[in-house]
DNA sequence: CTGTTAGCGCGTTCAG
DNA sequence: CTGAACGCGCTAACAG
């Protein structure tokens, strides 16, 4: 089964009467090497179908040239498209991308984290698990200088570049919308107030509310933790069953807001009629679900790429001039928020 | 900012005074290694936090413990399932992952297989681009002795593991399940026939109208290339518009059947009593759709499993006795499709 | 401009 | 049971 198949620097050597140092510096145009061997060189390794070995050169190079993805779950909307940017960008660049996921465990968080410093990628993305709340784990990499952008889910408290969008506008924005249309008993089914997230698209809902001269009622804003189907089925449920019948809902993200939509529906509320509802994300099931949900577009495959960019870039000592990359999220009304014309 | 942060085995072996390739052999249980000395390197190892050099292992052992996929795009549910699956089963097996998307363009395919190869991946797990009809990209990996596992989007008329569903089956059975609930005129939205899975899915509901004594209508078969919603709608459009109205509808992907759904309701049909409505994957839109969708469960994530054991399976020369392994789907009847009590 | 040498860190002969 | 030596394929320092 095993042929000769993978040529090297020296099989190309041989044949030439040259060295292989020299195979090698004028394969990557060595400003010492004289034009003609140079061209000589370069037809025979595509002729004979040369390609480097990349175990050998990542060894020498003591860096591999592979950025690592650690993230809570491969198979979500925002983080699936998120890796799907990374992917088209960093191989756009000529790098890999090995993925981790540590299923929003803390521990495996830690321990994928120490797998892929073991590989010695040359770059770490990463977005928080819903548990992460310390970040020592972090601090390999900026010891042995190896760069880590952070997305969306970032920690507070502790630097490192920051790709995210602000959600304290976000949250204001859908807000305002559903003021705007006429809410005015508006409830939030948010996330764990752990992150600095679901804390900032809180406090944006509870600015917006002030701002246009309305008061919050606790008993209509909730807090799950992660958001999934089950937990925000009974967020819902308990704002639509107990006597306070919000006129808006604003769901940190569009699984709550579906929820919302299908327990208000449930109970005989018209959507958006007797109560408009927004999400966030902007996931397909916006479209599917009837009526369709508004939510705010978070540019999840863009925030791959700009994460993609700040790994190379610190790379090449290209400085940052701002460790934080602030992407602007965008309304995007649909009839589950429509009262006016 | 470099610091002697990664410690070698020839740094225990000068600690201990013995040589480096008794410590490599200790720390991996040789036999002809002496129980004490054993111990003594394995504890001076942990307390120095040693961890092999990655890169020199692999340069040494030519080859990589990565696998690579290879898939259309990583921001499908399907897909991500799939890689979700992968990815949790590699690393629980030691293995890392390194994922790269053609963008169903063969010619990136091809690009990202060489690519993958000259990384001396140990397997390669792909479900092919829908453009894929020819497969020499993947002989080098079959010569080099590389195992690769073709997933749900597999070759025709080309040898080598497979995972996949009975489609043929799935597609009886939605479609029977259908003709069970009373109906007569069923149309099929499917995929490009160039793809053996649609092509089966496509049999399945032939033959299953023929033993119901049911005739196929060609004006009710409808077969478009990636079934995207765009595409989609503009063929549910078409069946509602002509004066065919079908009273049932088996859409080969949940996208499909969701917006044969809302063109159906859009037209006035009601569903399921005037047509009942069955998709493929059982995505999570099924749920959020108003009625909810009935689907076949294609259980991707155990896919990703299988797959990973696959090729550690052919690493390890556990022969498989099969090429082939054929998972079961399952009928998800939900009130889509459901008009008998 | 080109060749020689010396590792990168590990595993694996072959000796003892 | 252990050590010495070599090489995986490539690059970079140092000669010429």
């Amino acid at each position: 089964m095993k042929e000769k198949v993978y040529i090297t620097i020296h099989d190309l050597a041989k044949e030439l009467d040259l060295a292989p140092s020299t195979i090698s510096r004028a394969l990557k145009d060595h400003p010492s090497i004289g034009a003609e061997t140079r061209q000589t060189v370069k037809k025979l390794a595509k002729l004979r179908g040369y390609r480097p070995n990349i175990m050998a050169v990542n060894l020498r190079n003591q860096r591999s040239k592979t950025i690592g993805v650690l993230i809570s779950w491969i198979n979500r909307p925002f983080l699936s498209n998120l890796i799907s940017g990374i992917e088209a960008e960093a191989r756009a660049r000529g790098y890999n991308v090995i993925i981790s996921q540590t299923t929003d465990n803390l521990a495996i968080e830690q321990d994928n984290a120490k797998a892929l410093y073991d590989m010695r990628i040359c770059g770490l993305i990463t977005s928080l698990s819903i548990e992460t709340l310390e970040y020592q784990h972090f601090e390999q990499f900026y010891k042995s200088g190896t760069p880590v952008v952070f997305v969306d889910r970032v920690p507070v408290d502790f630097d490192g570049q920051k790709v995210l969008i602000d959600n304290f506008r976000a949250g204001y924005d859908a807000t305002a919308h559903l003021i705007d249309q006429g809410c005015r008993r508006i409830a939030h089914i948010g996330g764990s107030l752990n992150q600095m997230l679901y804390k900032e698209r809180l406090r944006g809902f509870l600015q917006a509310l002030e701002d246009h001269g309305l008061s919050a009622n606790p008993d209509l804003i909730l807090s799950g933790k992660s958001l999934s189907r089950e937990e925000s089925l009974v967020m819902a449920t308990e704002l639509f069953k107990n006597g306070h019948s919000p006129d808006g809902v604003f769901g940190a993200n569009d699984i709550a807001a579906v929820c919302a939509i299908q327990i208000a529906k449930k109970m005989g509320r018209k959507v958006p009629e007797d109560v408009a509802i927004i999400g966030f994300n902007d996931d397909p099931i916006c479209e599917i679900v009837d009526p369709p949900l508004s939510s705010m577009y978070h540019p999840a495959f863009e925030m791959g790429k700009i994460s993609v960019s700040r790994i190379i870039d610190s790379l090449n000592d290209t400085r940052q001039t701002e460790d934080f990359s602030i992407l602007t999220t965008e309304l995007i009304p649909r009839k589950s928020s429509l009262r006016k014309g």
